[in-house]
DNA sequence: CTGAAATGGTCAGTGCGCTGATTAATTGAA
DNA sequence: TTCAATTAATCAGCGCACTGACCATTTCAG
């Protein structure tokens, strides 16, 4: 019986963490906009008259999927999508008013879910939380995408017969 | 501008980790099995017979969800369905020599990735990651699966006036 | 024994998430 | 200027994940 206990895997606790936090936003947030919505709806409140990539890139969503996501907003009527006169590859997204109005009132209810999300954890432990899962996350993503680092181009862990391949 | 910083958001840090553990696995472990379908041939290896209903449970997926990864598992003859003959309701899984051949060798290189995921950790940070992920789920699971408690039947967090619904 | 409730599984519908191929527009080098 | 490379978006295909409705079997109360 060579089984192992899943307790110990971090993508299994990643898995349950989000199934976790699902929940509590369909109970407290909302059953209409979902996490990733509510994401775009953000980043347009910060940066309105963005292009579809650039969103994507902001709320870490690849292309085909923030497509879908832009179209159900905007099928509800959150946000518009004009052609950029300047370069007719690009659309660019702006939130209507009731996207806006959406936004606001989403908002304090996110702020909220958050608070009892992290009730478990003390004030100290939240900080410990949010740097432990930032920390794994960058850098399982600059493992695809290396950045220039200190050491300059090529020093990242690029390495071609370092710890990637899976030919075992 | 009311906009906030996703990276304060619980939610988004979760999507996050998971994003770059998928990637991860990818790249280290396997393209064709996925993550979700390794914990069922697990679960299957700790305790084979075990029926769909009861799998899901142990690796944290409902009924639907299970169903259509034990689908494509069976598909690919990782493993076997029987009609449970003292229960006309229940199918009995066991993995085949080919799901046991696979588990072997997926759990070698499921281990290597997980060394490479918790690389930027120092073991004693690991076991807070472990830890504070675990607490803040099991609480978020027990809001709505509210267990007996100390306090006996009705002592969990379903306070009908409590933090939960939705009416802001 | 009989009919209602509980239980295990399936199906339809919705939404996130990824890769790879394709299309249309722009940019830039020969 | 013209054609190749790049870039933004779409589409097809796969897979995870949830809810709600439905069906068959079992169980249990009367």
């Amino acid at each position: 019986m060579a089984a192992v206990d899943l307790a110990t895997h971090p993508g299994h606790l990643a898995r349950r963490l989000q199934q976790a936090h699902h929940l509590l936003w369909n109970t407290m947030v909302s059953e209409e906009i979902t996490a990733p919505q509510f994401a775009v709806l953000n980043a347009l409140v910060a940066e309105p008259g963005l292009d579809q990539r650039t969103v994507g890139e902001r709320v870490g969503l690849d292309r085909s999927t923030i497509a879908e996501v832009i179209s159900r907003l905007g099928r509800r009527g959150l946000l518009d999508k004009v052609r950029d006169p300047r370069d007719g590859r690009r659309f660019l997204l702006r939130l209507t008013d009731e996207g806006l109005r959406s936004h606001r009132k989403l908002s304090v209810r996110t702020a909220r879910m958050n608070q009892v999300f992290l009730t478990p954890l003390s004030a100290g432990e939240q900080t410990v939380f949010f740097d432990l899962i930032r920390r794994v996350a960058d850098a399982a993503e600059e493992l695809r995408n290396p950045a220039e680092g200190p050491g300059g181009p090529g020093g990242g862990l690029r390495d071609p017969a370092g710890p990637l391949a899976a030919q075992g």
